[in-house]
DNA sequence: AGTATTTCGTCATGGCCGTTAACAAATTAG
DNA sequence: CTAATTTGTTAACGGCCATGACGAAATACT
């Protein structure tokens, strides 16, 4: 029957024990002094709370730190690489891959496998996802980690459903794929299985990447794997939207009686900037392996009909960005998957647009709002998922130190 | 300075009180066992707690509350309607207006005064609106309120100052004001200052509107006082934006390369369904006193150029919004202010261009996002400013039991 | 070299807070 | 009129963090 109601008494306790763990995950090595003084408590509360996170071997210390200033140096705590570990898995159209991460968000294990999974039967692709995540489990296992949960990105819509805790796939056009329960064929002994969308762990993985780096906790992320989707974080949050559905800006209209869109709609960004649209203005012939990279090839060797198409696709990536910008003021604005690569020539038109169209959002600053190409590229959905897992860890570690 | 820091201890303690408070103002008079299993303490806890208030004059005892079921009955526990009260105060183009509300959430005094506002000195205005201020805040006292802060509803770009406490105004393009503080012209003795935009007070009192009845907490609220404002609300929470200016749908792109804009731009949303690109399609001439309610009169008279000009608002609304829906995923649009007026003729276009482009968000669901007409209209701001400081109150109970 | 100073980590004490368990009060069911 | 049920209070208990004092380990000064 679940927890017996968790006693609001010691929910203060795992909120301390959690903002010890967050403290060093993102302050690298730290002393009890330097973590009080940085969660605000005393020396003798986080005392204890460091004692209960070593016996519980989430803790390492290390010898006594550098120091340099006057006093008795403090003794570095550091996350353990040896205990629990998040797994991550990423589903793409044509390839499969894993990763297992630590605590401190070094990768440890990984596995990619080229396969064709557009309209593969899921059971099969699954049943070999399976053997993938028990080979990167055993591997991780030698290094003395065990898995502490399961995050699968896939290219599709999920429906979340409140009464069983896991969600569904609704449709993934992509593979070819529709209402299907992907946790259900895959190993139930790694933990809890999450699935989630791969913007969504894209966006989740730029910021905790960055987060540890600048302070950088509301922007847009746009990828283009399916379609166009932007995920949006706002104060460290990402915005699921109220049935789990936000993010479609590949469906924003970007030219309101152009082009037809799949969607039924008209002039829909993704008519115009998605990657079946960009590689036939490009004059590519769309089908199995020929995608973003072959664009990308082409932009490189100066190809003049590449290179009109994705300004053509900057420009309406641009429209649809000035209305995002205008309605959410980010911070930010972060290209990440596989338009990351194409970023040298795609940012230039974006850029121009955004310039022209949101000076009021800008509040009549002469600066509008930077966009960048996310460093992590197409890495960006496992590494989300791996991470995704890892910060749940430290969000609850009751969890972790019961085991 | 300032408090000796915050003890963790304590805080609980505070969110708890907090939480007693939100209860009665949520759910109508409750016995302190119900009150125990609203927010998950034991009776014991909530007797303290209660104790704790009723002391302090936020909650007062009814009589013993009637039963009908088995077992002694509770005693009746309300917020007092007679201890703290917010203030709220709204500076319009044409008018000026106070509103006292009490814990309860009921407005007790109201002020309103028809002024031309535009072009005048902010000193002057602020003048006037201190004296009602002063006047309503005298009634308040003869009914037991005193005040627990100020909020006022202006209708301009805010910049939140970290440093000092108080926002500045940027700018106010209707009232012709620029970067004036405001808070420096108000009387100080009603508490803290808050001054915000008009837009976002208007979505907050729908928020609270809405949530006392259903559980609407995440949606898009539309208004068009000055241009065309969105605030976006997510889980209960207003969304600012990196800089505070978020909301900007005036200028999300409708018609990329069509009409030019006043903010430099092409096509935006304000140059198509503006108030004044909206009367001047209808063959008004905006100036002072010539509004949108003048426009509402035509409709009702079936004035074809008129119902002609709201259609084509509607459409480059639906527009504007489609792409906000695809994005936000909202579980609910409600339009405002003066424009809840127009409503309905201008529904009907918003919702096909709605229906048209939002299917894929919808998850393929056939029934697209719900758009209604806010119940509050024009008073929503007001409503809010007052309703800013009741629930700030409501959120940290302890600086009203010191007084 | 030796002492003073500074900072770190720990310990004992105390206060605050919510839970548990028991009980009196007030009402309904039979 | 008694049994059952629910409410609100009280006392004992345990958990958690703050306070203050102390030994430990480094640097700074003489």
């Amino acid at each position: 029957m679940a927890q017996p109601a968790p006693q609001s008494q010691s929910e203060m306790r795992q909120r301390n024990l959690s903002r010890v763990l967050h403290a060093l995950a993102s302050e690298g090595p730290l002393s009890r002094a330097e973590v009080a003084t940085r969660i605000g408590l005393t020396r003798a509360a986080v005392s204890t709370l460091v004692d209960e996170l070593l016996r519980g071997g989430l803790l390492v210390e290390r010898g006594p730190g550098r120091s340099g200033a006057v006093g008795r140096p403090g003794t570095q705590l550091v996350l353990t690489d040896r205990g629990p570990c998040g797994v991550g898995a990423e589903i793409g159209v044509d390839h499969l891959a894993v990763a297992v991460m630590d605590l401190r968000g070094r990768v440890r294990v990984r596995l990619g496998r080229e396969v064709r999974n557009q309209g593969s039967e899921p059971a099969a692709v699954l049943a070999t996802l399976s053997g993938m995540l028990r080979a990167a489990v055993r591997d991780a296992a030698g290094a003395g980690l065990r898995p502490a949960g399961l995050t699968v990105a896939v290219p599709g819509l999920l429906a979340r459903d409140p009464a069983a805790d896991r969600a569904r796939l609704l449709m993934a056009p992509n593979l070819g794929w529709r209402d299907t329960d992907l946790a259900a064929g895959l190993p139930g002994d790694l933990g809890p299985v999450t699935v989630e969308n791969e913007a969504n762990l894209g966006a989740l993985a730029e910021l905790w990447s960055a987060s540890a780096a600048q302070g950088l906790d509301s922007f847009v992320h746009v990828s283009a794997e399916i379609g166009i989707g932007a995920a949006v974080v706002v104060e460290g949050r990402l915005l699921r939207g109220a049935h789990g559905f936000a993010g479609e800006l590949g469906h924003v209209p970007v030219r309101p009686e152009g082009r037809p869109c799949s969607c039924g709609g008209r002039g829909c960004l993704e008519a115009y900037a998605g990657e079946e649209a960009v590689l036939r203005a490009a004059g590519l012939e769309p089908g199995p392996g020929v995608r973003l990279g072959a664009l990308t090839a082409r932009c490189e060797a100066g190809d003049a009909g590449a290179l009109r198409a994705v300004r053509q696709a900057g420009t309406a990536l641009g429209i649809a960005l000035s209305g995002t910008v205008n309605l959410l003021d980010p911070r930010q604005v972060v290209i990440g998957g596989s338009l990351a690569m194409l970023a040298p020539w795609l940012l230039p038109p974006v850029n121009r647009e955004l310039a022209r169209r949101t000076s009021v959002a800008a509040g009549g600053r002469a600066t509008p709002v930077p966009v960048t190409a996310s460093p992590l590229g197409p890495d960006g959905p496992l590494l989300g998922a791996a991470g995704f897992t890892v910060r749940a860890a430290l969000d609850e570690p009751a969890r972790l130190l019961r085991a």
